[in-house]
DNA sequence: CTGAAAGCGCTTACAG
DNA sequence: CTGAAAGCGCTTACAG
């Protein structure tokens, strides 16, 4: 039952080779000879042989790890990120380490420790507020390639960073009101302080009055993407003379909040106003009505930051430093969107 | 900038002691003396030195990590226990490898495996349909000890499992509707398979009962947890001669799916019918009418796997194999439950 | 309380 | 194509 683990040497003794063989026929078969291969592959499955990491880890000056910087476990918007990211280094042999940055306490993280420590071979970062101390850590050293931005919205300079195409998915919301036939629309924005908030906010309003549609200050309102401000703006919106008949909202989350604090007060949706959400997260299909939203492909985001930092480890040469990607996103059209009712 | 990283004999040379007492002071500092520490510590801080994790892994014959394997990284259910678990394991010094079972092709995959590779020194299951195989493969081994469930509903014998309180919640339930005087209550049943369905349903079938309350059959409606088959139990529902005033569900998806259904054809929430989800799942909150539901404290859950976990790790020795763990539910009282209308 | 020395299990230049 | 040997950076019995 319980034999000891085999190692290496095992292995050569029973193939009749040496270690090194054994080790070339593991890493790189191409290098030795048919029939020892063939012989080293048998004693392996022999022996029940399995390379140990740690010794091939301490060798190597490798680690094998990618370590995955999230700011919160529990946000499914991460781990949708986090799960494009593990299709791509499972495939690529390299496992993926995962850490709540809300459960770092030490002020004084740095980002270069982990590549010191020997941790991780790279790092895919979520978190668009680890502090900057923690990044300028790795300024002139070997590790300063191997860092990817995939967290929606930060950008550092010399980190590649990968998100969505905000302005299309604004314009796409445009797009389709001026289809549907709506004249008047309105904005729910995120958060002041985001670089995405004028992104969407902009390429909106540019696209809706250069469809004829009319877009008043008072129609924009203030948010930061979660639920109450979206609530909020709904108190705007009911105390307005005259109304927009469609909204379109920076996030989902908002969309949700301007939803039920509007059909609280009996106004009805899509009849007396559309409204289009911003992420596609898993209420925007099962809110009644179910949302029309802006999806964010998420998984894909993983995977190209993943395949990024990849393209990196494999050859740390050739890296372009102003590395910007975008990911397209796509709207999905459901109930909360329809002709104006006076249209 | 770029200076080569310390190592432990740097450390030695500039302290002036041996690198065993560097070793020592680092790991064991209580056995060197006050002086000796003092001269080591500064000169750690004066070189920078970290401790190499892939040396110490292959010499202490550890890894420092603990694997999470769950069924799908995208599900806010699994991602919310891992949160938990994070918490605890990153306090003691453990970093978290995850790893998508939906990812994992190799259907030779092997629980042992990830002991003999050295990948991790334990595991937590968020899977409950890992192959016996896989689990098996650990039997007669000193990893045997080493493997949690916390996947909600899995037991294999052997192997210690946590999970939150069914049948309270499910009693929960039934007292909840009886305090709200209601006399014909129904249920929507989770998948026949699962263990958790008999559970929750013969609980809350004999609770209510045991409190006055009519539970017929056919208010008792087959589901699987996913939004559709709340959905169809909605129809069946809405076909009655006669109805129940309150449907206990067995998930908050197939309560957000009979409740869609319900409002499409007119039915109010809770004036009609009253509905209680479980799980508490995001969407509970956000619907609207927001959902009563028991909720389940999934980062707990997390919490105790993590901690039987890291005491087994502590000490092999002492290990109960019928260990079994019960967290507490809650419930939480939304917009979707009142008195009857007719009470 | 401290040091010298062995050794964890690999990989890889080097030599042939 | 293959082997002997060094060494990655630690920790820990052992001896003192």
């Amino acid at each position: 039952m319980n034999t000891p683990k085999a190692r290496i040497q095992d292995v050569a003794k029973v193939a009749g080779v040496s270690t090194a063989t054994v080790s070339r026929t593991l890493s790189n078969p191409s290098v030795v000879s048919e029939t020892t291969r063939t012989a080293v592959l048998e004693a392996v499955k022999a022996t029940g042989y399995r390379v140990n990491r740690a010794a091939r880890n301490l060798r190597t000056q490798k680690t094998g790890a990618i370590l995955v910087l999230i700011p919160n476990l529990s946000n499914p918007f991460f781990s949708q990120i986090i799960s494009g990211v593990e299709q791509i280094f499972r495939r690529a042999g390299y496992s993926l380490l995962v850490a709540d940055t809300d459960n770092i306490n030490d002020p004084d993280f740095r980002l270069v420790d982990v590549f010191e420590d020997g941790q991780a071979d790279g790092i895919i970062l979520l978190d668009g507020y680890v502090p900057m101390s923690a990044i300028t850590s790795l300024q002139g050293t070997e590790a300063e390639n191997l860092v990817v931005y995939a967290c929606e919205w930060a950008e550092t300079e010399g980190i590649p960073s990968i998100r969505s195409d905000n302005p299309a998915g604004a314009r796409m919301a445009a797009q389709h009101f001026a289809s549907l036939g709506h004249k008047k629309v309105g904005h729910i924005c995120g958060p002041k302080e985001n670089v995405l908030t004028p992104m969407r906010r902009d390429a909106f309003v540019t696209e809706a009055r250069k469809l004829g549609m009319e877009v008043r200050d008072e129609w924009i309102f203030p948010g930061d993407f979660r639920l109450v401000t979206g609530a909020q703006a709904a108190d705007m919106f009911l105390a307005l003379e005259e109304r927009p008949t469609a909204v379109f909202s920076a996030s989902d989350l908002m969309a949700v909040g301007f939803m039920k604090r509007l059909l609280s007060e009996g106004v009805r949706i899509p009849d007396d106003v559309s409204i289009i959400g911003f992420d596609d997260v898993g209420i925007a299909a099962y809110f009644h009505p179910s949302l029309t939203t802006i999806r964010q492909d998420r998984p894909q985001i993983g995977r190209v930051a993943a395949t990024t930092l990849l393209s990196r480890l494999r050859d740390p040469s050739n890296v372009d430093p102003y590395f910007r990607h975008t990911v397209p996103v796509e709207l999905i059209t459901r109930e909360s969107t329809a002709k104006p009712s006076d249209g």
